[in-house]
DNA sequence: GTCTATATGGCGATAGAC
DNA sequence: GTCTATCGCCATATAGAC
């Protein structure tokens, strides 16, 4: 199935990804993976030598997609109520297209935080740095809310928490796949509303 | 390990409990659920025909303690600032206690949605009726958010998604054990103004 | 590099003695 | 009811021909 990429070794890679981002680590089969890289399994461990190590190439592409732009939004120089407008209108839309990747982080940290926090290290995130900058501004501003990490937090559970429930909210609610697209899409233009309200000063 | 409850298989059900909970269905190994129980594989068969059959015990019990609560306080008859209130003082504490229950949920209904739909219905949960009744008060209350179902899915994020995603909470802020109980400690005071001030007309 | 065939081990499940 | 022993399967991983 879809020999689109050039080289074998990325078009492994691509099957993993679909393949490790639809079952977890658990759930993903080496075979299935094999099956839609359009070779089999043997070449898998020629190119990577057991699943372990082929999970890693995913999990590190997908963690840098889901954290390199909220971080890169939260270090700008802009007023936190733009910032607040920009991750809503542009994270929820990728989270939308790429719905399988918070799923598959969360599960990932459940199984191994400690690896997860070594690798997050190596690939040179450092939120530290944009922590401390944005409680200055944050302070300068005089946003309500006290700790700007319980802000944070809030903004990443209204955005994040609608897309990994998706199955939740789709029995509770009764929707079709169709309704809730439209319920997220509306989620887009409600957020910033509802965060900007809830920290401003009464 | 752990003797406590009278019969074989109350103890099997508990040690059952523990190890989904803590695992998953494919992380569980049958092996596990024994030792921990204090007996061995083949009287896990004894009792129930399969792993399957074992974990829907499991399951219902933490789905009905889950969404129990939450839809008690939604249909009954206080304003709905009482509610919130009453939402996050006591829902987001028992999640802190049994904080295994929300992951072991999602990951169950990202597993198979159908036959959670259906265990739903038949353990007598109606959401439908409650949320009639709902809309009727918040238009009643002139509740600035338009639609109910944005304002329930804002409140279980912010109350849920800490607790599910506490493993990358301790890593971007590098919170110790401790420290992550008090930031959660904190959300009890701190979102309940948050969402009031968000849903009250300027 | 890519394949077929097979080794190796783990897990759910069963048989059968006590 | 509870145990030991074992079956049967399936998944990861390797050997070795081409």
């Amino acid at each position: 199935m879809a020999k689109s990429p050039a080289t074998t070794e990325q078009r492994i890679l691509e099957a993993a990804k679909r393949v490790f981002h639809r079952k977890g680590f658990e759930g993903a089969r080496m075979q299935e993976i094999a099956d839609e890289a359009g070779i089999n399994k043997a070449l898998l461990h020629y190119y990577y030598r057991n699943k372990e190590n082929l999970f890693n190439g995913v999990f590190r592409e997908a963690f840098q997609a889901l954290f390199q732009r909220i971080f890169t939004v939260l270090g700008s120089d802009i007023s936190m109520e733009e910032k607040i407008r920009m991750i809503f209108s542009t994270y929820i839309g990728m989270l939308q297209e790429n719905s399988y990747i918070p799923w598959f982080i969360l599960n990932s940290l459940h199984r191994e935080p400690e690896k997860i926090a070594e690798m997050m290290t190596s690939s040179g995130i450092a939120p530290d740095d944009i922590f401390r900058k944005l409680k200055k501004s944050m302070k300068k501003e005089k946003i309500k809310d006290p700790d700007y990490r319980q802000l944070i937090i809030n903004i990443i559970s209204l955005s994040v928490f609608p897309i990994v429930g998706k199955p939740l909210i789709k029995l509770v609610f009764n929707f079709s796949e169709a309704e809730f697209d439209r319920f997220i899409e509306a989620r887009k233009k409600e957020l910033p509303e509802f965060v900007i309200n809830a920290i401003r000063k009464k």
